[in-house]
DNA sequence: CTGTATACGGAATGTGAATTCCGGTTTCGG
DNA sequence: CCGAAACCGGAATTCACATTCCGTATACAG
């Protein structure tokens, strides 16, 4: 038998149609829930236990179950949530005046927000089915490739570089973030920077490296 | 009270003194335990559940349980195989020739050794007490920071690099690895590369880029 | 060959979660 | 203000594992 895990976790409710006429308290609620399943799945991880997100929602389980069927579907809505800012991040990256940039700060950002969610983080490394499922309902492939065509056309992103890597650096650079072993916090963002170095492509100017040279900065001119 | 999961998981035998005098089949199982443990570990990660250890062995749980009182304990003796290795290799990147190669094979070993074993990867993603516990036992931590300190002097290495970075890039990159959602596969290493190339002091010569990565993994043979 | 310290197997137990159930409440259209 | 439809709470149930226990089998010293 498929365990509720197998299931197809979906966005979100799964009351009726949408989330149309849910009764006042219901919304507030599933509110609650959402707000404090939010907090305890991002400082535990996916440990989290369902009776603790209920009681710190002021909710009983019950209520929990009847807006998200199964763990996974909570995680997913989470999850969903997410990825849909970073396909926000995105959009506003394909506008962005510098290709590079506008591909470097998405990086970035996904890092950061992983940074601060450790059940997101775990779920990148370990669900690779919930998490595609988000990317891919987030618009988040066609956004990436978007992104990775400016950058490399603009001449700043190294020509070897597909699309599909794009998650996967973001998944790597997030995992690095949770290392929080002994002295080690702290220094992600440097190693982020340095990943970035290494995707530039081979002769484009970079901006001075932290500790190298002072440097005559040439910024990165506007391609035509 | 502290579940069993919060002791201090040692290395192998908690027999008696070292792992003297053990009846031969004793021995004998002993192995077939660390062999099948070994196997279910890097296929299934962590999950790997001990009654399957047990009968994959060729064992009864008791038997398993005998010579490793908890599953920790089985885990943290199959971390320490694994780094065992990575010192080793750190030890031969101390004498090579190039010093930067030295440290480049080092973390392009222990990448795709956590390519061949999500057991150690998911140790290495969360349970950062097994892991600095196994790295210290090995001594990585002197050999990272000879290792960094020989590749900076050498000019070839960024110079804002510490030997903590070390381990976080390998597991990040070991995480990296583990993605192995749909077309994903294959693409590591290149990724590998690319971390490597941002990790180069500014002005130091690159090798030419390796034209393409042949797309499957090449499975590191286990030592006798 | 024999006795005994060692090992063995694997059923039974214990625990920690997720998830179900159902009698009591609350909301809201009329 | 009323009653049915929607909701609620949280004790009870289920399930999946790790780990324990103990009668039996085996190695090996003398």
């Amino acid at each position: 038998m498929a365990t509720a895990a197998q299931n197809g976790p979906a966005a979100g409710a799964i009351l009726p149609g949408v989330d149309r006429a849910l009764r006042a308290d219901a919304r507030r609620n599933r509110e609650a829930v959402i707000a404090a399943a939010k907090r305890l799945f991002s400082d535990l991880g996916l440990d989290a236990q369902m009776p603790d997100v209920a009681r710190s929602a002021n909710v009983g389980v019950g209520t929990v179950y009847r807006h998200f069927p199964t763990k996974d579907h909570l995680i997913a809505a989470l999850v969903a949530e997410r990825f849909e800012r970073f396909a926000q991040k995105a959009r506003e990256g394909v506008q962005a005046e510098d290709p590079w940039e506008g591909l470097a700060e998405l990086i970035r950002f996904a890092v950061q927000i992983q940074a601060d969610d450790r059940g997101l983080c775990e779920v990148m490394g370990s669900r690779p089915d919930i998490m595609d499922a988000a990317a891919r309902a987030a618009g988040l492939p066609e956004l990436s490739e978007e992104l990775v065509k400016r950058a490399q056309r603009s001449g700043q992103l190294r020509g070897d570089l597909e699309w599909e890597d794009i998650p996967m650096i973001a998944c790597g650079l997030g995992s690095i973030t949770q290392a929080t072993a002994g002295p080690a916090v702290g220094r992600w963002p440097r190693l982020v920077e340095i990943m970035l170095d290494g995707l530039r492509a081979p002769g484009s100017a970079k901006l001075p490296r932290p500790p190298a040279v002072p440097a005559d900065t040439v910024r990165v001119p506007e391609p035509a």
